[in-house]
RNA sequence: GCGCCCUUAGCUCAACUGGAUAGAGCACCUGCCUUCUAAGCAGGCGGUUGCAGGUUCGAGUCCUGCAGGGCGCGCCA
């Protein structure tokens, strides 16, 4: 089963090859003029130019050839050579209903399936989300979702960040504070099963002791001892560090989870740490790793390069492993556990040169292919002022309560517009929490995630125009119409498509799998987020021009139920490919 | 200093890989609720695509230069 436009590409390749020219040419697109015509070819202009002859008569040829096509209403040469086509209400009639008996709605899946990492969150023990792992957690979850529903084998990792420093100085900070008395023994145990810190204690132990590292040496100095002893495995450390670790993660759950962000591993750094002796050593022998001004690095600088990329640094003069080395340790652990074939990186494109160096040391290593390893690099988001955003006080803004402040402004514009008032409480809470992270997903997802966004929540949650929560509120009215032609009965037919909006609405829906193509392609969910609204847009259309269940159009009714409830059916599944969870009402 | 990415309507963003009249949303203006949810629909206003050259039948898109902005450049992650 092909979409229209790629059938109609068949056909034009077809003709072109015909007349002796590249099927290439045959290219067919979506009309940039809808006014004239659906679907477009403009091959004839390119074919003129490499043939050099006159384009419009080539499109003449091709065009003959095309004439007594049946699915085709008419075939038009415009201007200096475009072939515009218009499809026969039959055809269009036709889809329709081979996309209202497809479950996936005229979606495909890949040929060859991949086992695929999606790296993406980046969630850090002790330290609380804020609003720079919003667009991680939002893009990564979409990937993520739209990958495994492509058809590969997908594994969404947090890589979690639980090894370090970090760990070292929770460590001393609670020593000194008199707790986790029991773990700071050198003994083998046995230790408390019991916690002796809160997430609250974490988050607030975390940044006073990094504070005071930067100004005191002795207490640096003693970090570094716990942290080298807690790599090294000292039992009472290791038993605190669990703690802290499934503390953090907890917490950091009920964040993710509020997100509908889910992660099918919560592989930390921790887990590549024992990869990385017999890596180093592996590098060594390979020449690869050589000694550099006291440190030990890999050159991943190449002759043709711009600029000299600096190299990676495997282990610090001091001898401990640095975040690259985790970095690469975690691709042969992949490599290992997954047999993956491709790892996904969603990560600020701040770190694009770190994880150029990261790629190029697994390739000379052979730890992995080119082309198997890529960053998807995303833009910041910013405030009103266009820098990073901050709160007014000038920190940074915890993702917890950035969830609570949108959700805030949902209930608050639910009230406003009298809605869900006559709900019980819990549904109300659960419709405005839906419709505070629609708008939060919908505005990440809906601008190419390479650029930086202005994060303006009164535009995010105005409810009105390309938002997120104008899409739930479409999707709502479709279960809302559907519902009452249940309670009445009214039964679904075959799709027999005649008005305009009719027409728009099933292009619309044709336009379903070049969408989720383009998005797998780029790995930009952006043009899911585009196709969404287009989606609901032309629904919107349908809706106020064609009366489904009112009286006096009975012989309408179940094509036009039929084409409601396809259209429901794709917009839900674009959704959930953005990881937007839809009401029943609202 | 070197490198990467940006600059499109008053604002926030698109533009199917070089094609027709550069599109959406917000804001503003005009219509439309005794009919399936008006968080909607229909229509209007709004552009020298940062500047200057070049490539060609044709450039927002490719090349060069310039201006402005963001980011990154070995022992933090």
């Amino acid at each position: 089963m092909s979409d229209l436009k790629t059938a109609l590409g068949e056909a034009a390749a077809a003709a072109f090859a015909a007349e002796g020219l590249s099927a290439e040419f045959g290219r067919v697109t979506a009309s940039d003029r809808p006014d004239l015509a659906d679907f477009q070819c403009n091959g004839a202009l390119a074919a003129a130019k490499a043939a050099k002859a006159n384009p419009r008569d080539i499109a003449t040829r091709v065009v003959e050839r095309l004439k007594t096509d049946p699915r085709l209403a008419s075939v038009e040469i415009a201007g200096p050579g475009f072939i515009n086509f218009k499809l026969a209400d039959a055809a269009l009639s036709e889809r329709a209903n081979t996309l209202a008996d497809d479950p996936r709605a005229g979606s495909e899946t890949v040929a060859a399936q991949r086992r695929v990492v999606v790296d993406y969150g980046g969630p850090n023990v002790a330290k609380p989300m804020h609003v720079g792992h919003l667009r991680a957690s939002i893009i990564g979850e979409s990937i993520k979702r739209l990958f495994r529903y492509r058809g590969d084998q997908v594994w969404g990792d947090a890589h979690f960040g639980d090894w370090g420093f970090q760990m070292g100085l929770l460590i001393v900070a609670l020593g000194d504070e008199g707790r986790g008395e029991p773990f700071m023994a050198e003994g083998e145990g046995p230790f408390p099963s019991e916690s002796p810190v809160s997430i609250e204690d974490l988050e607030r132990l975390y940044p006073a002791a990094a504070a005071r590292a930067k100004e005191d040496t002795e207490f640096r100095d003693r970090a570094r001892k716990a942290t080298m002893a807690l790599q090294a495995g000292r039992p009472g450390y290791r038993a605190l560090w669990k703690h802290m670790h499934d503390v953090s993660m907890a917490a950091l759950k009920r964040d993710f989870g509020a997100l509908d962000v889910h992660f099918d591993l919560w592989n930390g750094e921790s887990d590549a740490d024992p990869l990385i002796p017999d890596m180093v050593e592996d590098l060594k022998r390979k020449g690869l790793a050589v000694p550099d001004q006291g440190a030990l690095v890999v050159h991943v600088a190449r002759e043709d390069d711009k600029r000299k990329l600096p190299p990676l640094l495997v282990l610090s003069s001091e001898g401990s492993a640095m975040y690259g080395t985790t970095d690469v340790a975690t691709i042969l652990q992949r490599r290992r556990e997954q047999d993956a074939q491709l790892m996904l990186y969603v990560v600020d494109a701040r770190q694009a040169d770190h994880f150029e160096q990261v790629f190029r040391t697994a390739c000379l290593a052979g730890y992995a292919e080119e082309g198997s390893l890529d960053h998807l690099g995303f833009g910041t988001m910013n405030g009103a002022d266009g820098k990073p955003f901050k709160t007014r006080a000038g920190g940074v803004l915890k993702l917890g309560d950035l969830i609570e402040m949108a959700r805030e402004k949902a209930r608050a514009r639910l009230h406003e517009a009298g809605l869900g008032e006559d709900l019980p409480p819990a549904e109300f809470e659960d419709i405005a929490h839906k419709v505070a992270v629609s708008a939060l997903k919908f505005s990440d997802l809906s601008n190419y995630r390479g650029t930086s966004y202005v994060f303006d929540l009164d535009r995010f949650t105005s409810f009105e125009g390309k938002t997120g929560p104008y899409l739930l509120y479409q999707a709502v009215r479709i279960k809302s119409l559907l519902r009452k032609a249940e309670g009445e009965g009214a039964a679904a037919g075959a799709i027999a498509v005649t008005e305009p909006a009719e027409r728009d609405l099933v292009l619309t829906l044709d336009a379903f799998e070049t969408a989720l193509s383009e998005a797998y392609d780029k790995r930009a969910p952006n043009f899911i987020a585009e196709h969404a609204y287009r989606v609901a847009q032309s629904f919107s259309k349908f809706y106020a021009a064609c009366p489904v269940l009112a009286a006096g159009h009975e012989t309408t009714r179940p094509s036009r139920l039929r084409l409601v409830e396809t259209t429901l059916k794709q917009l839900l599944i674009a959704l959930e490919l953005l990881g937007i969870g839809v009401p029943e009402r609202m």
